[in-house]
DNA sequence: ACGTTTCGTCGAAACGCTTCGACGATCATC
DNA sequence: GATGATCGTCGAAGCGTTTCGACGAAACGT
């Protein structure tokens, strides 16, 4: 391994003049810069990050820390990542995921305090989230994906879901819809803060309020059979629903397998819209989804953004900033029969 | 930020007295530990990763190098993770993921070459890798999961898919069908050299072979629409088959929902086994699926495992191991109709 | 008793880089 | 044409650790 040394010895400079054509920190002439890029060429020189680290105080290394649960990723949470990762190699940053779970704060405390980390981006944020107290108190730049219930002073990036949520409505009612049913996490998901969950139900009850209409909700278990027992008790509840709105996906899958288990079909019998869900995954079902395409990349994208320019900056900008999803009409949705479908 | 330097001065010892403590590489009395801990402990002092790894020449990172397509991580992969991170704690090391597109070979051959890794993980091998070229070149330490095709000299840990698909075959043979069609992924991943597969097929023609059964194998692309074609294309190829085997999930939700449109029952009409799948996913169709449940979790703990026993020891070691996935019988599969199900 | 290990500790030299102050040389300014 | 400012480069002092050699003291074998 060639090091900065070797690189000035051959090019027959001072290591201070290698360190300043790397860096551009002080200006350098066109003869030397082309001397030393000759010698660095020459002995295949690559800067050890650890030591430069060492002397700048700081890693261009910045963390995404994403909770991974046994249900994977699916393929929004992915689009973060990988745009958040184009983001920052765009702007000379490394991006490493960290896959710490709930339990292990402990871990996620000492790589941020240890300095390895210049900054984090942070993905699940419930609205009383323990690590951005963690992390604020270690002195970590910080960027949420999501947010905390008071988000004053902090950075974010989140999914405008009273916006989405009023336009999937809007979409439903203007097909004819009145009796729409919304398909939530679980209980214990709402009442352990899950910010979207919450944020969703409220815009629920707004958009159908101003369309004169009943929010009626039911909560499910991420799961089919959670899909299945809340289709079971949604239909039980308002059994002349022609219209489901789903935000989750796992428990969507049982439900529209329990649809054709009892003979309603979609779009005809009801009509389904899922909610911050990709193109694949709405693609899985058969009618392929009418879904609300979350801003995956692009929210990866910014809250990389936003954390450099809070690094490089002077250091006190604030981000804040929501994004809608979008409406793609697939096959899931149409007008109700005009008849009642299925009676009670 | 206290440094070592403090903890030597408050405690009223040497820095390297202090290190010794930490690392533990030459003996401390117990009075002296007793009084660096407690001057560590009053000054939180946190050791800076960067400095140490400047110091000792290694990070005490793992790096684990994932491709990212927008088709996100199914619960096999994310159990290959936390299987992997969860091992590397253990043992005191850091786990970052990068998520490393097909593309940046330039990027990951930065991470590799600036001594911020000690080690790295590869998942999704192709069997001619240039990822695994540029990590050996750059000298730096090595797991596949999955595996080249000529391995010699490389450790890995794989699935035996060999065994898999022979087991899968032979529950499939036991419940009575004889025609058994199996749905790989598409032409063009085949073409592009991917192992498993490749494997697969070639297990499917010996073990179907095996049972004097014709192998007919089908290639389908990652989609629900590949998978619906897949169908058709199956039941041109074989209009009495009985049985579908599929390594595909994606496609594998289309195969189940054309199935239904074409009025074929799961399993009354066709058994269905799907591959190399993690319960979630098996959950999620409707039946559940029969399935091979890959071991995930194992896979990623024995990567790390043996990676770190790599760097620990002498450095010759070399681990080669496979790991069957195990048969988990759920409603997709049952005994074919006694009489012809759907003629030709 | 006397060399010989082992134990516990210290001081100092790396590790490979960044960055600061300094200094001659070049350039513009009035 | 003297006075600064700017440019291009150098040398040296860190950055916060680990690790090596050294050394007194205690423990050991004979």
């Amino acid at each position: 391994m060639a090091t900065m040394h070797d690189v000035a010895r051959l090019a027959q400079v001072s290591v201070s003049t290698v360190s300043y054509v790397l860096t551009g920190a002080r200006p350098i002439s066109q003869a030397t810069r082309a001397k030393v890029l000759a010698a660095m060429a020459e002995l295949d020189y690559q800067p050890n990050a650890m030591a430069r680290g060492l002397a700048s105080r700081r890693s261009r290394i910045l963390g995404l820390l994403m909770p991974m649960d046994e249900r994977g990723l699916g393929a929004t949470e992915t689009a973060f990542v990988t745009g958040a990762a184009a983001a920052a190699s765009a702007v000379g940053y490394h991006l490493v995921l960290s896959p710490v779970g709930g339990g292990d704060l402990d871990d996620l405390r000492r790589l941020a305090t240890q300095r390895m980390l210049d900054g984090v981006v942070l993905m699940e944020v419930q609205l009383a989230d323990e690590r951005v107290t963690v992390l604020q108190e270690a002195g970590v730049p910080l960027v949420l994906i999501g947010r905390t219930g008071d988000a004053t002073g902090l950075s974010f990036v989140d999914i405008d879901f009273d916006q989405t949520v009023r336009e999937a409505v809007a979409h439903l009612v203007g097909l004819g819809h009145r009796r729409i049913v919304y398909v939530n996490h679980s209980a214990a998901t709402l009442a352990s803060g899950y910010g979207p969950a919450l944020r969703t139900r409220d815009a629920f009850v707004t958009a159908m309020t101003g369309h004169g209409l009943e929010p009626i909700m039911i909560p499910a278990e991420d799961s089919a059979a959670g899909g299945r027992a809340a289709l079971a008790a949604a239909l039980a509840r308002a059994p002349e629903l022609t219209a489901l709105l789903a935000m989750n996906e796992t428990a969507l899958f049982g439900i529209l397998g329990e649809l054709t288990g009892r003979g309603l079909s979609v779009p005809d019998d009801v009509s389904v819209v899922s909610m911050v869900t990709s193109p694949q995954v709405a693609e899985l079902a058969t009618p392929a989804l009418t879904a609300m395409t979350s801003p995956g990349s692009a929210l990866g994208r910014i809250a990389i953004e936003a954390l450099v320019r809070h690094l490089d900056g002077p250091g006190d900008e604030r981000h804040q900033q929501l994004l809608p999803c979008s409406l793609e009409v697939r096959g899931s949705t149409a007008a109700p029969r005009a008849e009642q479908p299925h009676g009670g």
